[in-house]
RNA sequence: GGCCGGUUCGUCUAUCGGCUAGGACAGCCCCCUUUCACGGGGCAAAGACGGGUUCGAUUCCCGUACCGGCUACCA
């Protein structure tokens, strides 16, 4: 029988998590749902040089916007607590001793220094089975003089790779891949200061977190030889989790993985949220602050290297936990298009309800300064302009004027072909519209244009003019769905005020 | 350099040996609309290359090219 699915994503806290991170957390939280399992975050902090303060917050204020909420977690708390590498560190030395003890691993004793020379000297120098026999390690010393080292000096625990012995495994995506052992290098697994490598840490904390998936991006599928093989030798092998390895998100222009300097260069987000980089205190703007909506972006990133076979392109989370299938998974690494990403938002801005729209958009008119009480006329106004945003703050220049009369009038687009005539048509249209008693859409729309033949002018010479007048620019929806929203006082008040700048 | 992975329109992709190679974004044109959008219709646009296997290859195999990843006491 199959153990239960269990899914894990490890970031490192080392800064905002950028489109590729935020992919690999997606398809773990889609395929452990649809698996009906556990959801787990496990921070990888063994680092303490690359640890950035706030990013573990970051991460997790980022997996709740994104409605991705984990099982278990440094947050959430779990039956394997804790979830932090750097909580967990007395565990692993344990682990890298019976592997020296097997003969699986052995001391090193070489510095940095000494190992630095060594990589100067020799070009593609690599600390492997060719080249062990030559350097300063458990392997070449005798038993005293490891000893007296093990208590003199500082020492790393190293892997000791087989002669030429090819490693297969199975990738969910991939299919078979394999590895020769004389090609791969003897990975540190414990440092000198007593903290695991990556390599070491993930797999003692898979397997005492009955880890079942592990899915990671591609640039882990070098290093899963090492991995595999110390499932292996730590003797767990029947208990190794499947593999899958993502494809990464490229640069939409030249080549390479996707990085933060592309966002500001190209002038779009990486990062799902704002993030302040505390050293440099520099910040990187997210799709969230641009006007993204949470299930665009999920929707968006989801298609990114994934479809379900069919012309379908808008999912929500709960249709991709359903239709979500690990098979289906591209292996090439797909060019992010911030177009097509804007289109996913569009999309989901124009299906989703008034009420959904609500709050965000209230918020975005609080930024610019404009306060909203009146959530009923609120959301006629984002039924009305919606169909024209494509990211949140859209709904601010759209719809600003319905709160506030316009502060510039761009009467420059309708000055040229300004003159008499038209000027005494707004002048009877103010008397035709004080006297109207039925203040709706369709009645204003007749009033205008029988007023416009009466006068004999084409009403489409004067619906631009009209609209600058109520909105202050070109743009926004239909005019007399504006006039009959803001109400005859606030109409007729905007045409005379534009009539007095036209003098 | 070595190792591993990848390769269908500009981009994201469909195709599980038999198609006029489909869809979406972007582009262009038309309609709707005298704002901008939405919507509707249309155009243009692809199987890296060379060998096999096969009645038949985009699809399977091999090689080449190109792209990417890795090659730290980083993850």
């Amino acid at each position: 029988m199959s153990k239960k699915v269990r899914v894990r994503f490890a970031p490192s806290p080392t800064g905002g998590l950028h489109l590729g991170g935020v992919r690999t957390v997606l398809f773990n939280y889609l395929f452990a749902k649809q698996h009906g399992g556990d959801f787990i975050v496990r921070i990888e902090d063994t680092d303490q040089g690359r640890f950035v303060a706030g990013a573990e917050e970051y991460i997790f204020n980022t997996l709740k916007w994104c409605g991705l909420e984990p099982d278990e977690s440094p947050l959430h708390g779990g039956p394997y607590a804790p979830y932090r590498q750097s909580e967990r560190k007395a565990n692993y030395r344990q682990y890298a001793e019976q592997l020296v003890k097997d003969g699986f691993a052995y001391y090193a004793f070489d510095t940095p220094e000494e190992l630095d020379a060594k990589r100067k000297e020799v070009p593609n120098f690599q600390y492997n089975q060719f080249t062990r026999g030559g350097m300063n390690n458990s392997l070449v010393l005798t038993d005293e003089q490891v000893k007296e080292k093990l208590v003199s000096t500082p020492y790393v625990v190293r892997i000791k790779m087989r002669e030429d012995e090819t490693v297969v495994f199975h990738d969910m995506i991939r299919g078979e891949v394999s590895f020769n052992t004389s090609q791969v290098d003897d990975k540190v697994l414990l440092k000198a200061d007593g903290m695991p490598t990556y390599h070491l840490a993930v797999v003692i904390d898979d397997y005492l977190m009955k880890i079942s998936h592990a899915f990671r991006g591609e640039e882990w599928l070098p290093s899963a030889p090492v991995h595999i093989l110390l499932w292996k030798y730590l003797g767990w092998e029947t208990e190794m989790p499947q593999w899958a390895h993502l494809p990464l998100i490229l640069k939409p222009d030249g080549n390479g993985k996707l990085s933060k300097r592309d966002g500001d260069r190209l002038g779009f987000p990486v990062f799902a949220m704002d993030w302040t980089d505390p050293k440099t205190n520099e910040t990187t703007i997210g799709f969230k602050e641009r006007g993204f909506l949470p299930e665009a972006f999920v929707n968006l990133l989801a298609m990114l290297g994934w479809n379900d076979g069919t012309d379908a392109e808008i999912f929500t989370l709960t249709q991709l936990v359903e239709k979500f299938s690990m098979e289906r998974v591209h292996k090439a690494g797909a060019k992010f298009d911030y177009e097509k990403a804007k289109w996913y938002n569009h999309e989901w801005i124009k299906q989703s309800t008034a009420g959904r729209l609500q709050l965000a958009v209230k918020a975005e008119f609080d930024k610019k300064g404009i306060t909203i009480t009146d959530d009923t006329l609120l959301a006629r106004v984002i039924e009305l302009v919606k169909d024209r945003c494509t990211l949140l703050p859209d709904f601010v220049q759209q719809g600003a004027f319905f709160f506030q009369s316009p502060t510039v009038i761009e009467t420059d687009a309708i000055k040229p072909k300004w003159d008499d005539k038209k000027n005494m048509f707004f002048t009877e249209l103010i008397r035709a519209y004080e006297l109207s008693s039925d203040w709706e859409p369709h009645g204003l729309e007749t009033e205008f244009k029988e007023l416009a033949a009466a006068n004999q002018l084409k009403p489409g010479e004067l619906m631009l003019p009209f609209r600058v007048m109520l909105v202050g620019g070109k743009f926004g929806p239909g005019v007399f769905d504006i006039a009959a929203i803001i109400g005859k006082t606030e109409t007729i008040k905007r045409i005379e005020h534009t009539l007095g700048l036209l003098q």
